[in-house]
DNA sequence: CCACTAACCTGTAGGC
DNA sequence: TGCCTACAGGTTAGTG
């Protein structure tokens, strides 16, 4: 999916013609994604202006002016799209023609300025879903950890999340509940950025009294940097993600250690090679010879 | 509570 | 061209 980079690209991306936007109509075309559509989500959503588009973590939150806020979580392949013609089917239900196979929900728009568009989510293997709720009472939302790139975020959050856990430090940072947004490409990253093997266990980074910490220290700055630098370059562009702008000029990112085993290592000075492993069913890309 | 695996679902890339 | 396998950005349910 789609990690925190790439969801506030969408984000960014979608703001200007959604936000102060009346929705007017809203199609499901099947009852479910990854879990069924919430029991009146197209009626809550139809009348209501969206009065600002938020992100936290991975999900997106548009927020409404009825004071509900409708949920998106884009999986590993979902994608938002504008139309600039409206679907002319009456129904909320249809068969989409094969092209459009996996259009699941289109929510019509009017915007004061840019006028009428249809907001197409797409999602192939439709593990992304939507909530609906009242201001932030989402069970989605309750248990995340800080914001990466807030104030909320250090290598004093680290070590109180790491301590005594007997688990890889790549599992841990991949658990939403200990830093929130990241995923398998970005922890990669980060981890490389600090010089840590992703296999230490997350205990084992945590400083014991009166040490100074330097390696957790390294690592928060390390998930801060990767961040900063792929929402700068807006989000990465691979297989089936694309900036919801489109159009020419997006930006190839370029990793350090993802998908590069066999590859030299970026590291100034250091002639390792890249391996993958495989970790609780995940690859992680390091250098054994910089990351300890 | 903790740690790990399998599962969800579809598409694609690579080997033969 | 086709068939088969492995793998893909995430999260959750189930197991021990």
């Amino acid at each position: 999916m789609p990690e925190l980079p790439e969801v506030e690209t969408v984000r960014r991306g979608l703001a200007p013609y959604v936000v102060s936007a009346t929705i007017e109509g809203v199609r499901l075309n099947r009852g479910d994604l990854r879990f069924p559509f919430p029991p009146g989500f197209a009626a809550a959503l139809e009348g209501a202006e969206v009065v600002a588009l938020e992100r936290r973590a991975k999900y997106l939150l548009f927020r409404l002016s009825t004071g509900m806020t409708w949920l998106s979580h884009l999986g590993m392949t979902g994608t938002y799209r504008f139309e600039s013609f409206r679907y002319k089917e009456p129904s909320r239900y249809y068969e989409p023609t094969e092209d459009r196979k996996h259009d699941h929900l289109v929510v019509t728009l009017a915007h004061p300025e840019h006028g009428p568009l249809d907001l197409v989510y797409n999602d192939a293997r439709r593990f992304g879903f939507v909530d609906l709720f009242a201001g932030d009472a989402s069970p989605y939302l309750a248990e995340l950890g800080p914001e990466p790139l807030s104030n909320g975020f250090n290598a004093g959050v680290l070590a109180e999340r790491f301590r005594g856990k007997r688990t890889p430090v790549k599992a841990a940072l991949l658990d939403q509940r200990v830093v929130a947004g990241l995923g398998n490409i970005y922890v990669s990253e980060a981890l490389h950025h600090a010089h840590i093997r992703p296999d230490r266990l997350a205990g084992s980074l945590v400083p014991q009294q009166d040490a100074p910490g330097a390696e957790l220290e390294l690592l928060a700055q390390g998930v801060r940097a990767v961040l900063d630098r792929a929402i700068a370059a807006g989000g990465s562009t691979l297989r089936d993600f694309r900036a919801a702008d489109g159009g020419s000029g997006y930006f190839q990112h370029s990793f350090a250690v993802y998908d590069r085993a066999g590859e030299p290592c970026p590291t100034p000075g250091c002639d390792g090679t890249i391996e993958r492993v495989v970790q609780a069913g995940r690859s992680s890309f390091f250098c054994p010879r910089c990351q300890r």
